[in-house]
DNA sequence: CGAGTTTGACCAGCGC
DNA sequence: GCGCTGGTCAAACTCG
């Protein structure tokens, strides 16, 4: 999709829904277990809910983004990434937040008849994922995880958009 | 032709 | 050790 001054209709459609209840809650993922970032969610989504689970140990920004899964640095640990999860009330999927994504995988996940998608942000040297799925509980709701952060500027000039995402990060950052 | 998607295979971690 | 599950890879494919 694109986001130009005319077609930031669409995008309003995201979140026209906001106003009321359509952010539906942040949540970082606790990941010392091997915690589902939904499991959270099936529970227990009523409306306006904020799920704040914390954890964190280093926050991979860019670092060891390299291989955490893989078998590279010895040394290393298996330091995750914390992830951020936000709840959206939306019917598309794709919550076009302004960079470019390419996906690399989807997935069928369990207790979920929805896949998941696997995003990847495309530029250079930023390593950034997400994860975007609709619950099944609530198909009207879109769970996007993002992992990593973005080190470049954004891609789209996306006027309010980014308005809108800089509010999005004031929720972010107390986490970081 | 390049950028992005699809999709099955592959791999690693975890629980039993 | 085995099987399940989530996450990634990569070749083939689609689309502008």
């Amino acid at each position: 999709m694109s986001l130009n001054v005319d077609s930031s209709q669409g995008f309003t459609d995201y979140f026209q829904v906001n106003k009321e209840n359509g952010f539906l809650g942040l949540i970082q993922e606790m990941e010392d277990h091997h915690h589902p970032v939904m499991g959270g969610f099936n529970g227990n989504n009523s409306n306006n809910y904020i799920n704040l689970s914390s954890q964190n140990k280093s926050f991979g920004g860019s670092e060891n983004e390299e291989k955490l899964l893989g078998k590279k640095k010895g040394s290393e640990k298996k330091i995750r990434k914390p992830r951020y999860a936000f709840q959206t009330r939306s019917r598309v999927d794709i919550l076009d937040d302004g960079y470019r994504w390419r996906k690399y995988g989807q997935k069928a996940v369990k207790n979920n008849k929805f896949p998941r998608s696997y995003y990847r942000c495309t530029h250079q040297g930023c390593n950034v994922k997400k994860q975007v799925q609709r619950l099944t509980r609530d198909e009207g709701i879109v769970v996007t995880t993002y992992e990593g952060m973005h080190s470049h500027p954004i891609e789209k000039s996306t006027d309010n958009f980014e308005h809108i995402l800089s509010q999005m990060q004031i929720y972010a950052l107390p986490f970081n």
